[in-house]
RNA sequence: GCUCCGUUCGUCUAGCGGUCAGGACGCUGCCCUCUCAAGGCGGAAACACGGGUUCGAGUCCCGUACGGAGCGCCA
């Protein structure tokens, strides 16, 4: 059983995406279960907007999770028992340092060039000099000896236990701090791996320390190299931090989302372009890389447009419907929705995402007068417009209206006129699409239907 | 500062003692071609540095440099 564990302090951005795409493909491969549990106990920051910018995130990525969400601040009771436990049997101990005193100790520590662990002088202190004043819980955390961590990527990793503190498990107010509740939760939900940003690294040693003192088993741990931007700094939200809701609004698809994500710090031998399903056919934490990764759209996109390339027209279709809706925008009226699903096998081939998809269906959705850009424009010159009129009414004598019959006509045309086809079909597609770039002229040809193609052209023609 | 970790083309990576160091994105030359894509065939481009170990190191060990993460009564 593995689990995504995030604060809900802010969206899903895409680290916390590809932790979770991690544990959830680890989950499939493995016919275990993948839990997300959302980490509330600090009431502070926690808001319920992000809780569902993140189950909407995880949605839209696909990665379903087993069960309800659980909420790590309802648990906090329970918590709080296993550090009574750990007290009642001396694992722990009442702290009666104040910040003051705790401040001052690291500040002097500082100073002297020593580590700045805070040492409790109530460790050892007898019980009946205990002030009646407000306590922390401290676990008694070795002081000798090593703490090991087997790490499922990063190997073995040790600490001298001189360098790990006695953290704290209680508040002063009673509330269990994070350190504990994860333990706890992970303990009692059977979570058997745990796979996290490597960022955690350090607290798996203070956790397993927790581990050991309740005599629990340890999970496996595996900890992920970060993502970071392009530059090589870390992440921010100038770089890829975005919410996931950032790159659906750019148009990228949620499988060339799984997919370049899979990529990030994980491979399958050459394997590049693949779909989920073989990602969790394929994945395992031995084949998880060490090192950072940083973030590179270029290679997003290309993996996008391959996905785009591959998916069904129908499905396309069903997608930027989601998409619009998603955006609030105006849903595709039904007449051009069939014209977009004839269009689509030309139009998905171009475009790198569903944006660019969209905007390159513009001659679909667009009544006449056509606004042609700037590039259409500069093709529709006087002579170019004349030679439209003259190809016009070759056109209207056509037979029957496909691309094969349409092709021949034209090519005759251009023979005609002595000129390449080129100089005929450019013109063409700016009078058709009103733009420079668009599938092929016969293609739109046939899908714009002979009325319309033929006004059109007319229109361009006499303009 | 202390602790831990990392370092193969610009980027993502393969490699697990003997390879012409492979693939992908990007860049680029040619071909195809009605535009743009897509596609086909090429090209430039990497083992951070220094010591060991070994007949032989990108692969193992040590050090250096650089980078990162952590060091809260945050998660």
């Amino acid at each position: 059983m593995t689990r995504f564990a995030p604060s809900p302090t802010g969206f899903l951005h895409i680290g916390g995406a590809r932790t979770a795409l991690f544990n959830w493909l680890f989950a499939r491969r493995n016919g275990g279960r993948f839990v997300l549990r959302i980490e509330d106990t600090d009431r502070e920051r926690s808001t319920p907007e992000a809780t569902e910018a993140i189950f909407e995130g995880m949605r839209w990525l696909g990665l379903e999770w087993d069960g309800d969400a659980i909420s790590q601040f309802s648990r906090v009771d329970r918590h709080a028992e296993v550090a009574h436990e750990l007290l009642a049997r001396g694992a722990a101990y009442k702290c009666f340092a104040t910040k003051e005193e705790i401040d001052a100790f690291r500040e002097k520590a500082k100073a002297e060039g020593r580590p700045p662990l805070f040492l409790s002088p109530w460790r050892d202190a007898d019980p009946s000099t205990h002030p009646d004043a407000p306590y922390v819980v401290r676990l008694r955390a070795p002081r000798d000896g090593e703490t090991v961590v087997e790490d499922a990527v990063q190997g073995r990793v040790a600490w001298k236990n001189e360098t790990l503190d006695d953290l704290i498990l209680l508040r002063s107010d009673g509330t269990p701090v994070y350190m504990l509740a994860v333990v706890v939760d992970d303990h009692d939900m059977g979570v058997t791996h745990v796979i996290r940003g490597d960022d955690h690294r350090t607290n798996a040693a203070r956790q397993s320390l927790i581990y050991h003192a309740m005599a629990w088993p340890t999970p496996v741990f595996a900890h992920i190299p970060l993502i970071h931007g392009p530059d090589g700094a870390k992440l921010s939200k100038r770089h890829g931090a975005l919410g996931v809701e950032a790159y659906r609004d750019m148009g990228y698809l949620p499988e060339a989302m799984r997919n370049y994500l899979a990529r990030l710090g994980w491979s399958h031998g050459d394997d590049e372009f693949f779909t989920t399903d073989q990602a969790v056919a394929w994945f395992g934490l031995d084949s998880v890389g060490k090192s950072p990764a940083r973030f590179d759209f270029a290679k997003l996109e290309n993996l996008n447009g391959q996905h785009m390339r591959a998916a069904s027209d129908t499905d396309l279709l069903t997608q930027i419907d989601a998409l619009l809706a998603a955006q609030q925008k105006p849903a595709i009226p039904p007449l051009a929705r069939e014209k977009m699903l004839a269009a689509m096998p030309g139009l998905k081939e171009r475009a790198k995402t569903l944006n660019e998809l969209i905007d390159s269906a513009y001659y679909l959705l667009a009544e006449r007068p056509l606004q042609p850009d700037e590039k259409a424009a500069k093709l529709l010159t006087t002579e170019a417009r004349a030679l439209l009129g003259r190809l016009t009414t070759h056109l209207q004598n056509a037979s029957e209206w496909s691309v094969s019959g349409l092709e021949e006509i034209v090519r005759a045309f251009a023979e005609a006129e002595g000129l390449k086809l080129g100089k005929v079909a450019q013109p063409m597609r700016a009078a058709l699409t009103a733009r420079a770039v668009s599938p092929g002229v016969f293609d739109v040809l046939e899908v714009l239907g002979r009325e319309e193609s033929l006004a059109r052209l007319v229109e361009a023609a006499d303009g």
